[in-house]
DNA sequence: CTCTGGATTAGCT
DNA sequence: GCTAATCCAGAGC
C-alpha cells in the first residue's frame, strides 16, 4: 500500500485493511497472512490510545508519518503490531488483532490474537519505527507472487464487516467507542 | 525512588 | 471462572 492509503483517519484505514495481505520476510523465509481483525486508536481524544497524553519513549513511533510501524510490549510478554495513520505528529494507529495464515498454514491458536500473530511472524520491537512503504521486512499489499503462485487479498464488502467495541480497554472512558472491525464468520477472529 | 496496572495469553479449577 | 507470567510507562513521593 502507498502512503496515501495510510494517511487517513484510523477508523477508515482499519476497515480497509480487512482482507489485505500482511507480508513478513525473515531472511529467505516468507510468511503471509490475511488481515481479518483490526482496531482503531484515535489520537488525543481517545483515552484508550497510548498517545492520548502526549509523546513518550514508548509511543513516539505513533507521531511519525502514516505508514510507520508501532510495536510495543504489553504485560511484559506480548508484542502488539500497529500501523500509524494520519499525518506526522497526529498519533493515531490501527492495531492488527488477528490474521488468517495463508503461507505457511497454521492453526487458529497460533495466530488468532494480537500477541499470537506477532509471535508467529517474529515481530518485536526491532521493527518499531520502520516504514512499511519501503520496508522489505514487513508490509501490506493487495497481492504477492511466490514461486509463480499469486496470492490475492480478499475483497471485503461492507455487509461482511462487523463493528464492535474494542477488546481489553474496559477501564477507560472511551471503552464504548465502536472501533473494532472484523470479517464476519471468519474462523480466525480472536473473540466473538 | 517505589508502586500500580496494562490494546494478552496459557494453564489450571 | 481465576491467576501468573514479566517489562515498563506513568503517577506519586
Amino acid at each position: 500500500m502507498n502512503q496515501d492509503f495510510y494517511n487517513r483517519k484510523p477508523e477508515i484505514v482499519a476497515r480497509e485493511l480487512l482482507g489485505k495481505l500482511l507480508i513478513r520476510n525473515i531472511g529467505k523465509k516468507i510468511l503471509v497472512g490475511k488481515i481479518v481483525e483490526t482496531e482503531a486508536y484515535l489520537s488525543k481524544n481517545d483515552s484508550a490510545c497510548h498517545a492520548s497524553k502526549g509523546k513518550t519513549n514508548r509511543n513516539k513511533a505513533m507521531f511519525l508519518p502514516a505508514g510507520h510501524i508501532y510495536v510495543y510490549l504489553i504485560y511484559g510478554i506480548h508484542h502488539c503490531l500497529n500501523i500509524v495513520t494520519e499525518k506526522e505528529s497526529v498519533p493515531s494507529a490501527v492495531l492488527i488483532r488477528a490474521i488468517e495464515p495463508l503461507l505457511p498454514m497454521a492453526d487458529k491458536k497460533t495466530v488468532s490474537g494480537p500477541g499470537r500473530l506477532t509471535k508467529w511472524m517474529k515481530i518485536d520491537k526491532n521493527l518499531n519505527g520502520e516504514y512499511m512503504i519501503d520496508s522489505p521486512n514487513l508490509y501490506i499489499d493487495d497481492k504477492i507472487v511466490i514461486c509463480g503462485n499469486t496470492i490475492t487479498a480478499e475483497r471485503v464488502t461492507a455487509r461482511s464487516i462487523i463493528i464492535t467495541k474494542r477488546i481489553g480497554v474496559e477501564n477507560c472512558q472511551d471503552r464504548d467507542k465502536l472501533l473494532r472491525f472484523y470479517i464476519k464468520d471468519n474462523q480466525f477472529i480472536s473473540k466473538i
